[in-house]
DNA sequence: AGCGTTAATGCAAACGATTGCATTTCAAAT
DNA sequence: ATTTGAAATGCAATCGTTTGCATTAACGCT
């Protein structure tokens, strides 16, 4: 509506009584070197006196490179996302990079679906991804790959050898957990692991059952339950069957993220059970909150905003170095907090 | 570094056997009619068939609109905004438009200060900006005004007459707190009101006091304290300096927002109070996992994802019409959530 | 003095789309 | 049969940069 007051390469040029192509290798960190300091230096002030920003559309053009990557998450308002995306910008910020953010699972049903959102994204001239959807049906990814877009997967594992991951160190998390339980006398433990097409999802769970084949020397069998998503209603759900199955014997149930831990806590508590005192919960991620929740809960912190920084790291290597790089898998380290949602078997 | 496998328009005319403008002006819809229509279809099949991408910088460039806006907010961490943010792409996405989001708060100190991060996000090439952030110091929105950039505020209030707010219905829902604790009882109430900066805080704080002299007979004037920020560790220290203090006598404590009254929940537990059975408070916002705190916190809900939705729509009008139409101020309705931090004064 | 070399700048062609204007075609109207 | 006008398409300029190449100027060397 308004008309921008953008003055041009051109007018510095004029201004600067030198030609177009001249203004703009002076205003160029790289090119500068190729004009004479005096004449540099007028071009500059010059262009400082006229508040003239490059247009970086024309740039974008010209040489193929926009400075913005895109992001794409399942659901922003999951409190893990928030500081992942932080990281991302942060590190991006030090490259004059932008990331534009796009949110798989929309409130509104405006009719886009999710791989028309991803092709609007890939449309709008990006240089490359960062995904946090981890579905096991790699669609996405395929796809984005296909169109030579470099990527690399945050918090999420893929097999393709082409894109980059950035992860925790799941199973060191399971392992500190599981031996946090084992440790307090906990025998009887099963596992809410999510959903199954996640990769996060089937690595906890499978590190569980590695455990606790490990540890236990009874022919128990612990149940690993696989959940519709990572919510909290999906953990107060199972929970709910588990117990009204009347096959719940468990003693402590570890959790695949947070949330599922708090619907978790929530069915018990709706069924007469206390948590800690009769069951022991964790989580997994340590959430902003998490500590004060009732109970404060157990659980493994990851890193989100490292995750978040060193995924836009690995993002700009490898759209700037034009080698072709072998594919790096960076696993970040995890911490145990013990809150009050964990306690010894039988505590009062 | 992988080259991306972009037809072009041209090559989709050469394979259609027609001109790059008839080509251009059979793929947009407001141009078709002007294309014979068998031809035209020929031209999107086979545009279909090449996997044909409009190179938006190109087209941004001849246009002079990216389909891009900026949205600037404090800090994407903090449980507010994720809604906010979703609400905004998700009605950007039936107009075909991206949000490019930046924080103003980074964690990292990369050194890039806030007015530079809002001049990269400027070059950018974007057609308007939401801005969430509203300190009075207004140099932000001044800065950006300038540049004739459209720009509508969300949660946050402006006096100045460009913009659009799209807003809480802050006085009302102050009304409805406010009501709440005077009808259990209450009679000394205090507020922490948040940072004297934030438009939000002084509507807020003002509506306080104005209810306060309507309700009270007596001649007790209650405080409204500031803060520096809208985090729990403010709300914690006022509250700890008022009881040491020895002046704190109020049975209850309205907050400016959910963190500050998570931080003076904890205050008071540190210093033997109960919430609620000595004293209630209530917070603003209803953040995500309020309900889920210990005591669950009765507070005033708004309509976050709303908000994002209408500062979106309004932000597209006015970049799409023409007129210089006149600012429009939306106020959003808010409602009271009973839950256990409130109860009656001396309740046990 | 002539020659090569380097440094500084200008020239013009891209990048990939959109769009005002010119041209062609064809049918209807005179 | 000629004119008119509309419909369909082509032409070429343009958006603001970047960049390979050409040009010029200046300087040192023999």
């Amino acid at each position: 509506m308004i008309k921008k007051t953008h003055s041009t390469l051109k007018q510095v040029a004029k201004a600067a009584d030198v030609h177009v192509s001249t203004a703009s290798r002076a205003l160029n960190d790289s090119t500068r070197h190729l004009i004479g300091s005096e004449i540099a230096n007028k071009i500059i002030t010059i262009a400082n006196d006229l508040g003239y920003r490059p247009n970086r559309m024309a740039r974008a053009l010209r040489t193929n490179k926009s400075n913005a990557i895109g992001v794409i998450i399942p659901d922003i308002t999951n409190a893990i996302f928030p500081p992942i995306i932080k990281g991302i910008e942060d590190a991006l910020e030090s490259f004059l990079y932008l990331p534009v953010t796009v949110n798989l699972e929309s409130e509104s049903n405006s009719g886009m679906s999710n791989i028309q959102k991803i092709n609007l994204l890939q449309n709008f001239g990006i240089d490359g991804f960062i995904l946090a959807t981890g579905d096991s049906n790699e669609t996405y990814l395929t796809n984005i790959l296909k169109n030579g877009f470099p990527v690399v997967m945050v918090n999420r594992f893929t097999e393709n050898k082409k894109v980059d991951c950035v992860v925790n160190d799941d199973e060191d998390g399971i392992q500190k957990a599981f031996s946090h339980l084992w440790n307090l006398g906990h025998r009887k433990i099963c596992m809410i692991s999510g959903p199954e097409k996640i990769s996060t999802s089937r690595i906890r769970g499978d590190a569980f059952k590695k455990l606790f084949k490990a540890y236990n020397k009874t022919n128990y069998k612990p149940s690993v339950i696989e959940t519709i998503g990572y919510i909290e209603s999906e953990g107060f759900r199972v929970i709910s069957e588990l117990i009204l199955s009347k096959k719940f014997d468990s003693t402590a149930i570890l959790c695949g993220n947070d949330r599922l831990a708090i619907g978790a806590i929530e069915a018990l508590a709706v069924n007469g059970y206390n948590c800690p005192e009769d069951i022991s919960v964790v989580g997994f991620n340590d959430m902003p909150l998490a500590e004060r929740l009732d109970p404060a809960l157990t659980t493994i912190a990851i890193n989100s905003y490292g995750l978040g920084m060193k995924a836009a790291d690995r993002l700009i290597s490898r759209i700037s170095l034009t080698e072709n790089l072998e594919r790096k898998i960076d696993c970040l380290p995890v911490e145990l907090k013990i809150r009050s949602s964990t306690a010894a078997p039988g505590f009062k």
